[in-house]
DNA sequence: TCCTACGATGGACTTTGTCTAAGTCAAGTG
DNA sequence: CACTTGACTTAGACAAAGTCCATCGTAGGA
């Protein structure tokens, strides 16, 4: 049973076939799918689903703080059900590919307060690029 | 005259007045427009300027590496041209203004070995949020 | 001044995402 | 177990951001 899929059922979710699927497909480690992506697997197991659920579901399983939004590529926002476990990512330039990380120190205590503007700084992204190992192999 | 006109004239870059209007548009510090805002003031200076023509002119520059991409809302892209002093991004959550900061400490210093799962880890982006000082003002 | 390759144009097209009106169904009630 | 109701789902239209392409124009060298 998907864990993400039991915290949300502990939420007094309203739990339908189209939701189940969702969560069941985005489930799991180091998973980052685009909304097609997530919406092309659901199809697989429940052929009818729509887009507009999908991106529904998705949006309130953010909302909930279950799933944290990440765009590393300027195209499609991605998904990650790995919310509870703070962590930054590491992307490979040439092929896409994405992995959580934990980098040690806190890049918030690194932003000096002269460097705020008098902003209340709450968050902070941080996006790591370069190659992976099988695309420097192949390369 | 513009200090990135001027950079991209030493780099035998053919000068055309639409490309002139795109570089004298997006000169300046703490400059962050989309593509849509570089066009929409490059036809207030030169009404017959083509969409594709910013959107070409923008790929270009950061081709040669005079202008950077940023993303930081997950709308457009934005276009920095502050690229030769590297630099991260503070970022309003509630109206979308920017501006460019300078962490103390290296955050690519922090990022373990066994954290980089054989990547060859080349580059980070680093962007906070938070509200800024008008925002604040107004809640 | 003339040529020509590079740049510009605009409109169609694609991708990603949002909205709406109408139909469907999960789950509480009796 | 059937009923009811409001929340959920659907298809398709719409919108925003960006790309592509055939054609026309022009910067800058000969």
């Amino acid at each position: 049973m998907s864990d993400l899929l039991e915290r949300l059922r502990g939420r007094g979710w309203r739990m339908t076939a189209q939701r189940r699927v969702v969560a069941e497909v985005l489930d799991g480690e180091h998973v980052h799918l685009t909304a097609d992506e997530v919406h092309s697997r659901a199809v697989d197991r429940l052929p009818e689903i729509s887009r507009a659920t999908v991106y529904n579901t998705l949006g309130e399983m953010v909302s909930l703080g279950e799933v944290v939004e990440v765009s590393t590529d300027r195209r499609a926002k991605r998904y990650d059900p790995n919310a509870h476990r703070p962590h930054h990512h590491l992307v490979c330039a040439r092929c896409g590919a994405i992995r959580d990380v934990h980098p040690s120190g806190d890049p918030l205590a690194d932003l000096p307060a002269d460097e705020r503007f008098g902003f209340t700084v709450s968050d902070v992204e941080v996006t790591y690029r370069g190659v992976c190992p099988s695309c420097a192999a192949a390369a």
